[in-house]
Formats: structure tokens, sequence, C-alpha cells
DNA sequence: CTCCTTAAGTTATAAAATTCACATGCTAGA
DNA sequence: TCTAGCATGTGAATTTTATAACTTAAGGAG
């Protein structure tokens, strides 16, 4: 199997070329020129054709592409063929906000078991689901063969909180508190940062003002 | 003022060294090198010292950096040395946890203001703030002096509140909304997306799955 | 005071990602 | 059927970013 290594701005960018297709097809579009989605994502047109170039011929010369097509192949490709049962763990303001969260029912996934250690939180409801103590994720794990967690704790639980899932067979962790995860080689990790973005926002407000002098 | 232009991704990085920083600075760690920052946040030594050399030297050879005082120039770099007064569109969950993050209180950021067309969520109380309706944007940007606004609506409502944001002077915008903004020149807009990082571990996983065939 | 170790700062090299430019091939219209 | 126009796919060129190798300087031991 014949397979180059992709570049994971590639993959980031085919996620959000997979939800601006969605969008256009539900507006009923039915073609579309890598100079729309390129408009409509905010990236070059060489750039969506070289990342699909990663995957495959998905257009038509002089015409385009098939939004619905396009649509099926990028979702396809990212694994979102089929639905991805997840377990978060804290729930805290922000696990409640993501267990509430629209943007990831819609593209698939779904949060199966909220656990926290917090007596206080523990029997709770967050719509249909009720916090449960971290004792019973091994069980709900195995039970809807989960293989992603979401790390929502504050940053000095989230190693433990991490080690804990990797215990139990997890294979992936959205981590969303602000610390590194130290985990084994072969656990896929990505961080969520909420502040992060908001301090390259002040280093360029920063270096305007500066620029002004 | 020679200022030869600075990688995002080598801010980004500096933000998070910045964190690390801080919590090195917590546990009473004086003195650190490349390679220790290096390991707490999962990057090479070299990387990190090419990232701080665009900003100039601040270590000793031979010895490493003085927690603190790199600690207050990344900072300084970031433009964190001072108070950000933040406005916030969206009193959902999302929103919700937003403005009760300690993640962001912590580097220097206070939302000053949280705003809905809600009725029903208009007035009620978030921590010490309380809902406003959107007319009173205006007012509260001017009282604060605020210049960065988030976005935490549903997709279909972002553009319009960005529009709402930049009409009203704000010069930056952190967008939780799955939608690209279209925006004018000058304006600085960077998205966080909750479900991309996902889709970025299915991917993966389903590449893993793939190479054991 | 000198040598040795350490680690920052810097230059050079390599790798990666993006842009450019063009050849290919499809569609529609005459 | 032929031609003109258009948008994809792709290889090459460029730019950007990261790694590695080297130089410089500080501090401590003898």
């Amino acid at each position: 199997m014949k397979t180059l290594r992709v570049p994971e701005a590639t993959v980031t960018r085919l996620s959000i070329y997979s939800r601006y297709l969605e969008q256009l097809d539900r507006n009923g579009v039915t073609t579309v020129s890598s100079g729309e989605i390129a408009e409509g994502v905010g990236v070059s047109p060489a750039q969506v054709r070289k990342d699909l170039a990663y995957f495959g011929e998905f257009g038509t010369r002089g015409v385009g592409y098939n939004v619905k097509d396009l649509l099926r192949y990028t979702k396809k490709i990212l694994g979102l063929d089929q639905q991805w049962p997840l377990v978060l763990v804290g729930a805290g303001n922000l696990g409640y906000a993501l267990c509430t969260y629209r943007g990831f029912n819609s593209r698939g996934f779904k949060i199966v078991g909220v656990f926290d250690n917090d007596l206080a939180k523990i029997g709770k409801k967050i719509g249909e689901l009720e916090v449960l103590p971290m004792e019973k994720m091994p069980e709900v794990i195995r039970e809807h063969g989960a293989r992603i967690g979401i790390i929502a704790v504050p940053p000095q639980a989230a190693q433990e909180v991490a080690d804990y899932m990797v215990k139990n067979g997890l294979e992936a962790i959205l981590n969303f508190a602000p610390v590194a995860l130290n985990l084994p080689a072969g656990i896929e990790v990505r961080n969520v940062d909420l502040s992060v973005k908001l301090e390259i926002l002040t280093f360029n407000l920063g270096f305007k003002s500066a620029q002004r002098l």
C-alpha cells in the first residue's frame, strides 16, 4: 500500500472543506470549484487541489467537484462514515458545553459517557446522560467500543485522567486542559487550547501598535 | 525597527512556553534550560532556542534561563503585561463555559460583557456579569476599551455577529463558530474549532487501522 | 588562573509546505 | 465534429519552517 505521509495541516483543512461542503449541500449547491471552496474557507485554490490530490481525483476537469460526492469522500477519508462513541471526563462548565455541543453530533460523534470524581457532580444529568464516577469508565468503554476520550478537567488533574484513559484502552485523546500530556507512543493526542489563539491575537495587536510608532 | 516576520507557529509555542514557565515558577523552579522546556512542552530544544531568538537573548550560556525573567519576557512579548477586556457574544453553554474559564483570567483576560439576542437569556447572570442585549455592546466596548471579541454563537449567526463587532470598533475576533468569517483586512481573526482536532484523531485512527491490513 | 563542562545563541543544512504554471481533459456551443 | 473555454491535476520552483551542527560564553573545580 503506497501511502505517502499526509501533512497534518492538510487533514485540518480537509476537515474544514468537509464542513463547508456540508453547508453548500444544505443550500442545494450541486457543483463547486476549487476556487469557490478556497474562497469559502480562506485558502488558495491550488491549496485545495493539492490537499485533495493526496487522496485521489475527485473532480471533473472543466467542471469542478460534485458537492455531494466530494462531501462523502472527505467524510470517508476523515473516518466520519461511522459513528464515534466518545467518553468525556470533567463535568464542569466546559464538559457540560462539550456534551451539548451540536457540532459533534452533526459530524458523527456521540458522547456516551461523562465522568467526574466530584461527588457533587456525580449523578447529575447532562441531557440524557448521567455523570458517572470514574470507576465506571471501563464498563462504558467496553459497552460502546469507545476509542477516543475527551479531557475537560483542570490542568492539575489532566495527566492522571489521561493515564487512566490509556490504561482502559482508549487510543486517542482530545485534551482541553492547558498542559502537555506525557503518554506512551501510539496514543494519539491533540490539544485544544482555548487561550493560545487569544494570545496570538494580543501578540498581533501589540505588533500592530508597535508598527504605528 | 528591524523586525523580521515571526512565524505564527513560533507565537503559538511561545504562548505554550509561557504557560509552562508559569507552572515552573509556581513550583519554585528558578532556572530552566531549553532542553527542560522542550521536554515539558513536547518540542525539540533547538526549537525552543530558535523561537526565543526571534525576540532577543534571554538566557545565560552554560546556565540556562531564569524562570521568572523569561516568564516576564514571554508575557511581555505576547502582550500579556496588561489586562485585556473581552466582549463575548453567545450566552449558550459554550459562552457560559468561556465566561467561567479560569485559563483566561489567569493570563490577564477579563470578559467584561456578555451579549445575546435571545430574550430568554438576556438578564440572566453569569458569575457577576449579566447577559445584555446586543445593542448594549457599543457602550460596553467604549466603557472598557475592549479591542477583542469572542464569538460563541451558532454558525448561522456568526457572520452577522462578527460584522457587528467590527462595526463597533473591535479589532480582533476569536471565533468558536465552525465557519469561516469574511471580514475586512486588518481585522485579526482566529478560529477555535472544537471538532477539527477530533477529526484529525479519527483520521489517524482510521489510518492506523488501514496500516494493519 | 586555567581548564573543562554546560548550555545559549547562531549559522548552515535539510525537510516540508505552499505557490506557481502548465498540460490534460471535459463540456458546451456553433 | 470541431473549437473555445474552463477547471482539474501535477511536477517544478519557491518559500517557509525545522533540525542539526557549530561557536561563544558563563561558571565551577582544581
